[in-house]
DNA sequence: CTTAACCGCTTAAACGTTTAAGCAATTTAA
DNA sequence: TTAAATTGCTTAAACGTTTAAGCGGTTAAG
C-alpha cells in the first residue's frame, strides 16, 4: 500500500493539488469556501493522509525543526528541564526540537552545527548544563541563533541566563528574615557567574540589613558533597548560626559533617542550598530549603525569543542578555531565631 | 548571498549535476574517475557547498533522522544515558536522533509518533525511564520500530531491557562473597520487572549458596529515601548483617536511619544499592557499593538493532527481547565478614 | 574487421509540496 | 448595458536532490 500523497487526496476529492493544499492548510491569502475545504479535509482524513515534512520543507526553504545544541544533557540531569521547557514551547508552535549533545567536544559541536544547517532548521539554540561564558559557537547558517544558560564572550548573540545575583539575594534573605546575623557562605572554588553572582547577592543583602561583611565567614570548596563535608569544622568554628551553600551537594556534605559531630539541622545550624536538585534537596533530613534554577523557564523563553527573531525580518539587532529569576524553595532546614 | 546548491557546484566544475552528485557521494554503482571526483569535491568545498537534507530525503524517501520517543528524559535523569548511547551509535552511521519526550501523556505520544512519521524518520525507538511493560505504542508508519528499557505487553516489537534477574544475582553475590549469610532485601512496593526480577536473582543466589530463604528478611517500601529511612528499625531487628536495597535512594534512607541510631556502615551493616545513581551513590559516606543499570548500552544496542532491521529488507521477523547485563559497582559499603 | 563491452559522462524524470499566475463564470459598480 | 471586480478554482513552476536510461567514443574479444 503506497503512501497517500496530497495528489491522491486531490484526485479523490475531484480537485487540483493546489486546492487540496489550500484546503488542508489555512492559507490566509487564498480562502477556500467552507464546503470545499471540509470535503477535502474529510477525504484526507478518511484516506489517512499524512503530510510529508520533507516535501513541505523543500519548497518552504526550511524544516519545522529547531536545532538545540547542548554540551551534555545527561551528565547534569536537572538541566534537562531546559530541554523540557524548550520542547513545550516549541510544541505550541508545531515545531520539533532537533537535539544534539556534543559531550563538550569542539569537533562534535562543529559537526553538529553543520548538520543542523543541513537539516534546514528554523534556528539554533546553544545551551550548556551550567551557567558559564563560552566561546562564540560557529553557527553554520544565517538562521537565527541564541544562547541559553550561557553567553558568548564576544556578545554576538542574544542570551538567556539565570539571575545569579538575585538568587544569592533570595538565599540570604531567607536567613536574614529568620533572624540570623552570622551567616556563613560556602562558595565554590570554580570561577563562574554563579561564584561571583551569588556572592554579590549575599553581600548586597547583608549591606541592606546593615550587617558588616565578615570575610572569615566565606569559604571556598569543591562544589560537591566532599567539599561540604570537609568544610564543616571551619564552619562550626566560625560561630555562624546559618550557612548559605553554593549548591545542594555542598549542603548534603555539610549535613553529613554536622551529623557526624552530633549537631542537628536546623537546631544547631540553618542551611540553605542552591540548585534545587530534587533527588537531593527534597529528600534530605530535614528537607533542604534551597533556591531553584529557572531551567524550565530558560528553555521556554529561549524558544520564544528565537521564534520571534525568526518572524521579524527587519531584524531587531539589539543583542541582549536576559536574566531570569531564581525562586526560593522553602523546606525545613532553617530555624527561626528568637531575637 | 544565495545558498550554494549542487547545481552551482556542477556548473562551476563544468559537469552535470549527476556527475557532481556521484562525485560527492561515494556511489558504488557509478564509479567516477578520481580526477573528476577530486576536482568536483575541491570546488564543492571551496564554494562552501552544504548538502540539503530535505532535497536528499525527498528523493530517497526517508530523512536521516531516527525517531526517539520517550516518556520523560528529564525527570529520571540517569536514564539520559540511554539517549547518550543511542546518540553515539546513531552518529556513527551519520544519523541524527529526533527526540520527543511525551511526559507520559498518551495524546502527546500519539501526536509525537505521527510527527515522526511526517518527518520520514528511518525508524522509531520507544523508550521509558524505568524498566516496565507498556501498551503497544501506535507507531504511525511501516518503518521499523523497537522498544528500549520497556517491552510491549503484546510482544509485537523487539525490545531491549536490563537483565533484572542477573542484577539481583550480582548484588546478592557481592554480599555472599563477603561472607554474609543473613541478607535482608528491601524491595519496592511498586510492581515491576525490577521488583520481581531482582528478588528472583536474590533467591537464586541464596539457594545456590545453600542459605535457606527467610521471608522475614524481605520488606517492601516506597522506592525512595523515606522508604529506606522508615524500614531501618525492622532491618536492625531482623538480625541481618547486610542489606540489598531495591535502589540507591532506599540505601540513602537507610544510611540516614542507621546513622541516627549510631550504627556504622559497613561495620554494623553492609549495604548494596541498585541503579548507580551517581549523584547519590558515589558521594555517600561511605561510598555506596551498588549495581549499575546498563542504560548507555541499551541505547547503543537499540540503535544498532534498529538500523539492522532497516537494512535487511527480508525482514527477519524474530521479535525477541534482549536482556543486557547489570554490572556490579564496588565501593565501600560492604564489610568482609570473618567466617 | 565486426561486434560487444565498457567508460565517462549527460539528460531528464521523480520525490511531495507550495504558490504565483491565470482563467472562466459570476457578481458588482457605473 | 458594459466594464470591472470577485469567486473558485486549475496549471505549472519551483525547491535540491538521486538515479535510471541513454549516448558517443574507446577498447577488448572473436
Amino acid at each position: 500500500m503506497r503512501k497517500i500523497t496530497l495528489h491522491d487526496v486531490a484526485k479523490a476529492a475531484g480537485v487540483s493539488v493546489a486546492t487540496a493544499s489550500w484546503s488542508i492548510n489555512d492559507n490566509e491569502k487564498h480562502r477556500i469556501p467552507a464546503s470545499t475545504r471540509n470535503r477535502v479535509r474529510k477525504i484526507a482524513h478518511s484516506l489517512g493522509y499524512q503530510p510529508h515534512a520533507l516535501g513541505k520543507g523543500l519548497v518552504n526553504g526550511t524544516s519545522d525543526l529547531i536545532g538545540f545544541v547542548t554540551d551534555d544533557v545527561a551528565t547534569m540531569p536537572f538541566a534537562g528541564q531546559i530541554i523540557k521547557g524548550a520542547r513545550d514551547e516549541a510544541w505550541r508552535s508545531g515545531k520539533l526540537l532537533l537535539i544534539i549533545d556534543t559531550g563538550g567536544k569542539e569537533s562534535v559541536e562543529d559537526k553538529a552545527l553543520a548538520m543542523m544547517a543541513e537539516q534546514q532548521v528554523q534556528g539554533v539554540i546553544y545551551s550548556t548544563w551550567y551557567h558559564r561564558p563560552v566561546e562564540t559557537p560557529k553557527f553554520q547558517s544565517e538562521k537565527p541563533a541564541l544562547l541559553v544558560n550561557c553567553f558568548d564572550k564576544q556578545g554576538l548573540y542574544p542570551a538567556i541566563v539565570p539571575d545569579e545575583v538575585q538568587g544569592g539575594r533570595a538565599a540570604t534573605e531567607l536567613l536574614i528574615k529568620a533572624g540570623h546575623r552570622h551567616i556563613a557562605f560556602v562558595n565554590t572554588t570554580s570561577p563562574s557567574p554563579a561564584q561571583t553572582g551569588r556572592l554579590e547577592g549575599y553581600k548586597q543583602v547583608l549591606e541592606e540589613a546593615e550587617i558588616p561583611f565578615d570575610s572569615s565567614l566565606i569559604t571556598y570548596v569543591k562544589p560537591n558533597q566532599e567539599g561540604g563535608f570537609e568544610v564543616t569544622g571551619l564552619l562550626i568554628d566560625s560561630g555562624a548560626t546559618a550557612v548559605f551553600c553554593h549548591n545542594d551537594r555542598v549542603a548534603m556534605g555539610i549535613y553529613d559533617g554536622l551529623r557526624q559531630r552530633g549537631l542537628s539541622i536546623p537546631g544547631d545550624m540553618s542551611v540553605v542550598g542552591f540548585d534545587d536538585q530534587m533527588v537531593i534537596s527534597a529528600h534530605l533530613h530535614p528537607a533542604l530549603t534551597t533556591v531553584g534554577l529557572p531551567h524550565y523557564d530558560l528553555g521556554v523563553l529561549g524558544i520564544r525569543k528565537l521564534l520571534r527573531i525568526c518572524h521579524e525580518k527587519n531584524a531587531n539587532k539589539a543583542v541582549s542578555i536576559t536574566r531570569v529569576k531564581c525562586p526560593p524553595i522553602i523546606r525545613k532546614s532553617i530555624s527561626e531565631l528568637l531575637i
